[in-house]
DNA sequence: TGTTTTTGAAAGAAAATGATTGATTTTTGG
DNA sequence: CCAAAAATCAATCATTTTCTTTCAAAAACA
């Protein structure tokens, strides 16, 4: 059976049902465990539904069309691994800033702090905060459509109200000279504004953003103590030169 | 049996009585105790319920409220003809304050306006309104976790940005005395905020509402124009007097 | 053919569960 | 009102179930 038709039924089954059991979906497709594991986790990613122990469950709120594409699985191991780091530095008490996009997004399930507060302006973080009973508030803001970020000056006023002991903040791009870009200077407003209004600053960034630009510029690299999974020490070298860095190894 | 039907199960006893017994919990999900108090935990933590001894018990709300898949049940009919009204004030062009709750919410199908701004502090506004290619602003602050509303002091800043054609405020009670009044001050405050930044303010109450009162104030009933499907002119005549208001006939 | 991708099986890790303990709260009966 | 009895509770532990990781076989591909 081809991995889209498996997807389908665990879609449909899903949709009808609310929830489905693995094994439930092991029949239903005769495969083997594994695979529906490995459908499950991709399903997951894809944003197409929520794994829950035993099996999978539909989203709380109904994502249309804010499923993510094949690339975004891909480096999934390694992006989870710096997720999950980022998330051990949180400590109980703290006021924390979390930064739209997948990376940050990826934190929250590791959050182990009790009696945080989190502010936001990532739309799609709500869910999965608000699940874990942590104290959340949002930026406000323009909702920009394709990656339900909050941006434009609603969204600066919002970060305004508050101070953060820490903020992890996600970038497309790292670069030693340019610093920290983003494709859209609207966000990166955003994200400056509470990398200044914040104790500490994580960048959360893989191995595929160093060494790269775009567009609109954040910060430069002594803003924030970057956390990646590069492990070359040729290419982090530069970069240990003009800022504080943490390698994640697998 | 998987952990989210559970939670659902639970859910659902506790809104159709109000109070459950732990061990009605155990025999309706047939499992144990140990299971069914580590849910109760777990939902109380995530603000869904009250654990009390021997059971959980509805959220113990200010002025009793009820949460927002009961409200949408009741007086549907009535209630789409005033948002079906109050929708079709909106002009080509307007700035819209759009208050949370059910009645607002209903108004989003029926606007037929292009080319408008809508600011809205309800979470669950989003997805219906960016569904019509409505640009949305939201007013950021604290998540209330029952209504999905934003409230606080971030929540008054986040309007504060915004100047309205038009404001479509819920409110829980209108009273010829005590003017408009809802549960929670907190959301009071918002509401008070949007109406004074708005050139016009409609409230939408329907004939329920009417003769109410509950514990915090917004406004005097001179402040908005009221949208009701009471017809009594009895009952219709002191509210003439005080302030401007529109019956809609089904 | 060699290479990549998908699959299923297996072992150890992690999570959920149900029973048990003794502490705490509520109810009962004087 | 008090104290004994009953019920409920949190905390812990062993058991079961499910999960992740890893590896090798099978399938798809070039």
């Amino acid at each position: 059976m081809l991995t889209p038709e498996r997807h389908q039924i665990i879609l449909d089954l899903l949709k009808d049902r609310g929830v489905v059991k693995l094994h439930e979906l092991v029949e239903a497709t005769s495969s083997s465990e594994s695979t529906i594991r490995r459908d499950l986790s991709q399903l997951e990613n894809e944003k197409k539904l929520k794994r829950v122990h035993g099996g999978a469950s539909l989203l709380a709120q109904k994502g249309e069309e804010l499923s993510i594409t094949e690339k975004a699985a891909k480096n999934l191991k390694e992006k989870d691994k710096i997720a999950q780091y980022a998330a051990s530095l949180i400590r109980d008490g703290d006021c924390i800033y979390l930064d739209a996009g997948t990376t940050a997004f990826q934190m929250i399930p590791h959050i182990k702090a009790k009696e945080i507060k989190v502010v936001t302006n990532g739309l799609t973080h709500l869910e999965e905060l608000l699940e874990r009973g942590i104290d959340t508030y949002i930026t406000g803001g323009y909702i920009k459509q394709k990656t339900r970020a909050l941006i434009g000056k609603g969204a600066l006023e919002g970060v305004k109200q508050y101070r953060f002991d820490k903020c992890f903040i996600g970038v497309n791009a790292i670069h030693t000279e340019y610093g920290f870009t983003t494709p859209d200077p609207e966000e990166a407003m955003v994200k400056l504004n509470a990398m200044n209004l914040s104790q500490e600053t994580f960048v959360l960034g893989d191995r595929t953003k160093l060494n790269e630009v775009t567009f609109a510029k954040i910060a430069d690299l002594k803003e924030g103590t970057i956390i990646t999974d590069e492990t070359d020490e040729e290419i982090l070298a530069p970069y240990i030169e003009k800022t504080t860095i943490k390698v994640v190894t697998t």
